[in-house]
DNA sequence: AAACTTTTCAACCGCTCAGCC
DNA sequence: AGGCTGAGCGGTTGAAAAGTT
């Protein structure tokens, strides 16, 4: 890929994603592959290319996306079409950061689903696969980072109890892709240890498989069992923003429906994932990326905390 | 101010699925 | 039934922006 001087006269590339139409460019700076003896560019899209792709699609509609290299003339495969379409210049989307509401919706989601970005977009009218799938990924880093827990304790818990009644019907009607996740004999168990949890303490868990839904993992039960917090990377932790809310709109929930983090504190037992470095410097110096120490979770799991 | 690091996000790749022949 | 093709999905990459030292 070639995302070489993407800067044009419109500033594109530099646009904040809040503000941003599209990445286009006007310069024909992309990388060309051959393929089939046709001239295929990849790379970002020019603004004339995004108004030949919106002109066929007025024209002949969404879909066939193969077709639109051969009636437009536009030198990209079909699937860059359609990504480029469904991303940036369909109707209807939504352009800006994602609201609280969003991202608690984002967060409920993904306990339930998993990574199902298309069955999540499907959710939040506007956005797409990629943006959640994104904020997500960012999400993960930042939870990591933090030692946070990447759902927070009212979600574990409502996804339990709506997966219990959804697992009949999922069953039943079949999303293959999505039972995958429920059924116990494709279930394994990530190499996560819990650690001194109760179920009746709550739960707060951050695996660092994140593709393992939560609610799959209550329903195997391990939430009676120990667990522990993937700690902290051991790269230094740099600053979250000030503005940011790992637990959009639930933040009562979160904070005060939170099991006491230090009721986790004391424990005895640390498990320290291969690769980790240790001691883990939970990184002193940092400044107001600092969680409330009851507040991190993560913090249990650093051996001097 | 410069160098360095981290984050963001658009776009690509490989894979799977569904429909058609 | 098997092969082909198009569409869609999820994972990953990498350039630029933003932040930090």
């Amino acid at each position: 890929m070639s995302h070489t001087s993407n800067e044009s006269e419109d500033g594109s590339r530099m646009i904040q994603k809040d503000q941003a139409e599209s990445p286009s460019t006007d310069e024909g700076n992309s990388v060309v592959s051959f393929l089939g003896g046709g001239v295929l560019k990849k790379g970002p899209w020019t603004s004339a290319e995004d108004a030949i792709l919106v002109d066929y699609v007025k024209k002949h509609g969404e879909g066939n996306w193969n077709a639109v290299q051969k009636h437009s003339g536009l030198s990209r495969c079909g699937k860059s079409c359609r990504l480029r379409w469904a991303n940036h210049l369909r109707p209807n989307l939504k352009k800006g950061a994602f609201t609280p509401e969003e991202e608690q919706l984002i967060i409920e989601l993904h306990a339930k689903m998993g990574n199902k970005w298309a069955k999540m977009a499907a959710h939040l009218p506007g956005r797409t696969d990629n943006e959640i799938k994104n904020y997500w990924n960012t999400r993960i880093k930042r939870c990591q980072r933090a030692g946070l827990p990447l759902y927070p304790p009212n979600i574990c818990f409502q996804s339990l109890n709506e997966n219990q009644t959804q697992n009949d019907i999922e069953f039943s009607v079949g999303d293959k892709r999505n039972n995958e996740h429920l059924q116990p004999s494709c279930f394994d168990i990530p190499d996560v240890i819990f650690d001194n949890l109760n179920t009746n303490q709550g739960l707060s868990y951050m695996s660092p498989f994140p593709d393992i839904l939560v609610s799959s993992m209550l329903n195997q039960g391990l939430g009676s069992q120990d667990f522990v917090f993937t700690p902290p990377t051991s790269h230094r932790l740099k600053q979250l923003r000030g503005s940011e809310n790992l637990f959009p709109s639930v933040h009562c929930n979160a904070t005060c429906g939170l099991p006491a983090f230090e009721q986790f504190s004391s424990s005895e037992k640390i498990h320290r994932p291969l690769g980790v470095g240790f001691p883990y410097d939970p990184d002193p110096g940092r400044k107001n990326l600092a969680p409330p120490a009851d507040l991190v979770s993560g913090s249990h799991a650093h051996p001097n905390g």
